[in-house]
DNA sequence: TAGAAAAATTGACTTAGGTCAAAAAATTAG
DNA sequence: CTAATTTTTTGACCTAAGTCAATTTTTCTA
């Protein structure tokens, strides 16, 4: 989820002090090597996981392909929603796709501190409205768009990273084959 | 959202009665005439509509072409998700495409009712949750399944209802052309 | 640093689905 | 009930992007 955490700050820094605190305490920072997985098909998403430094993916497999749903740079926030929200084994995988730093709010620890701070549950729907809005973004970006004005897109927003990322993980995040999209980056 | 009203009701009928009392006090009743318009390019959303008989759409143009996003049909819960979440102007529009019976929740109205009574606040994140998850879905069909597997699913989906809505509303929703779709009901 | 493996490019060909135009069928209105 | 309008179907053709195969380039590793 783009950019999220930084709206997340903005919401925690409303909050009375102690509770800011008591989260902070919640909060763990973790180092990833390059290609391991924070997060493997079928199990439980249990925390959220900011991104501090690095890049990382999250995707599925269907029908033996990687489809790669989503990116994440410094600043995002990466989770796999379904499973996460209702603490079921999910379909999705999480990725470093660079050496990564993390830091983790386990699920259990946040829901304990929310029956003590209620105004916490805030965080939640802002996080959840977050994507939704991007999720419908992107729909319409896939249903309107075609591979290089994806692609374009793409570079725009993010020109510095996507230098780093292979290229046939761009191109099943924005769901073309490998060849296609690497004629489209030789058409300028 | 696809037959979310029927697990607001269950949250619902978990909280207090005296709650649930504010809040059904809070519903209004309306009758849609077909093909009038719900809610319009440009103004905010300010109500969550609950279909109680009939059937609706939700669509934006773009390019001079109509994009349906999402059907409703009873049960369902109709809305401009961003427009609704922030009270700003959005770019979509609502529209009976039956004659319909729906339910009307202020967002201003929930908004006090939810200072007194935080825990509604719980139902605000069911409904983001359940949309997202929708969501996530909606976006890996269109990137996995081709035109005749999306149509075959929303038959399945929705047997009844398919029949009566227009070929060219059903194919905006599934991102094809109206004579594809016709051709794809033609061979079975 | 050479050789192997992985990633990216390029070419030839195929295909799902779009577009345009016309005809047929269904719906609506006078 | 008929004429007009809208919706759906059908045909011919086009195009964006996929597939398969062969190179070239880059990256890893021993």
């Amino acid at each position: 989820m783009t950019l999220l955490s930084q709206k997340i700050v903005d919401i925690v820094q409303g909050l009375d002090i102690d509770i800011q605190r008591s989260l902070e305490k919640l909060l763990v920072k973790k180092q990833v090597k390059k290609g391991e997985y924070l997060l493997r098909e079928g199990s439980i998403c249990r925390h959220c996981m900011i991104i501090e430094e690095g890049i990382a993916r999250k995707f599925l497999i269907m029908n033996n392909k990687e489809i790669t749903t989503e990116l994440y740079f410094k600043d995002d926030v990466a989770v796999s929603f379904d499973s996460f929200c209702n603490q079921i084994p999910g379909n999705e995988w999480i990725q470093a796709l660079t050496e990564l730093t993390i830091t983790l709010l386990n699920f259990h620890e946040f829901q304990e501190l929310k029956t003590t701070h209620p105004e916490l549950i805030k965080l939640d729907l802002v996080i959840a409205e977050h994507y939704t809005i991007w999720l419908e973004k992107r729909l319409i970006d896939f249903r309107t768009l075609d591979a290089s004005e994806r692609y374009l897109n793409l570079l725009k927003q993010n020109p510095h990273y996507i230098q780093h990322i292979q290229l046939n993980i761009i191109a099943s995040y924005l769901g073309v084959a490998v060849e296609t999209l690497s004629r489209i980056r030789s058409n300028i």
